[in-house]
DNA sequence: TGTTGATTGACAGTATACTGACGATCTAGG
DNA sequence: CCTAGATCGTCAGTATACTGTCAATCAACA
């Protein structure tokens, strides 16, 4: 029995799917932020996690992830990198012998102050090509979608939950 | 000398950045897709690449990650695994001894066949949270973005010209 | 108090991605 | 014909990501 023929399929499809153009943009964004910050040796991820550390000093791993929406199971590695650079510290944590705080080093601040500027070059250049009005309104449907999909990806984004359990009054 | 201070960093503005947008979005766009389809043990950028074998039989691996604007030191393993699994299959080129031709096997359109329900599923998931009007205009946005920053990649999509060269008149 | 259940950091395994390099091969020019 | 340059597939190395698991530790409750 021959089997039933495929419905058309053409590659048009797949270049206007939602999935293919957010990992397309993706790669372009990655792309143009290494190029304007290629002087610093720091990657997207990496930068996320030196602002966020630097926003939470003594933040621990699994709270950083939360406030970044990244995977726990990765940030082990970049956390590892980042200190072999010595732009950060781990120190334990008096409370929690499981605990490893997080901090900036002086380095850390230091490329901190150096690198923003070519990453907001690179944030420019992402949308460069749009015209200012469209720029705020893709902008604008991000932001709600990424909120509104939130709990859709394994590590959602807790900013403020993360928060609650670091001391600080709640 | 005391070094100068940090200028005002918030996550606030790294959520708002279009960098972290984008990987955000990507992020949940793979974990939706996964969702619908784990069914099928098909990655996104699998069921990407058995789309384009389907469209180009006899594609070459380059061409083909000039198709879907994939690194070709990727592609390899991709497609690698799309054998193994038994869902495309690799002729020598009979004039080109270094080329590779690539072709959907049936087991691969029987799986095509079955999944597009289920990738709709996940395309559609993907912006349901927005109402039609939104999804309209950020898709239009998107294709604009990434058509107009498509250099700015490391594999610039290029449809035609790939074709160009497989032995069509061009 | 003693055990259950949750949390933390770590690890193994898989899959994209990119950089840079390599041998085999093809093409063009002299 | 023969060599210089380009192209093809491949590989090594690095960096995200995700799934699932584990021991150590902690918290809560019987």
């Amino acid at each position: 029995m021959p089997s039933k023929p495929l419905p058309p399929i053409t590659m048009d499809a797949v270049y206007a799917a939602p999935g293919y153009l957010f990992r397309r943009m993706q790669q372009i964004a990655v792309s143009i932020f290494m190029e304007e910050c290629k002087a610093f040796d720091l990657t997207p991820v990496q930068y996320a996690a030196l602002i966020a550390i630097h926003t939470h000093p003594g933040i621990d791993a699994t709270r950083l992830s939360a406030v970044i929406a990244f995977d726990r199971s990765t940030l082990g590695s970049v956390i590892e990198r980042l200190q072999a650079k010595d732009y950060i510290e781990r120190k334990p944590a008096p409370e929690d012998k499981r605990i490893k705080l997080l901090y900036l080093t002086k380095s850390g601040a230091a490329i901190l102050r150096e690198i923003i500027p070519a990453v907001e070059r690179a944030q420019a250049r992402m949308l460069e090509p749009l015209k200012p009005a469209d720029r705020k309104q893709l902008m604008g449907l991000l932001v709600q979608l990424v909120d509104l999909n939130n709990e859709a990806s394994r590590v959602p984004l807790r900013a403020e939950d993360a928060l609650e359990h670091l001391g600080k009054a709640g």
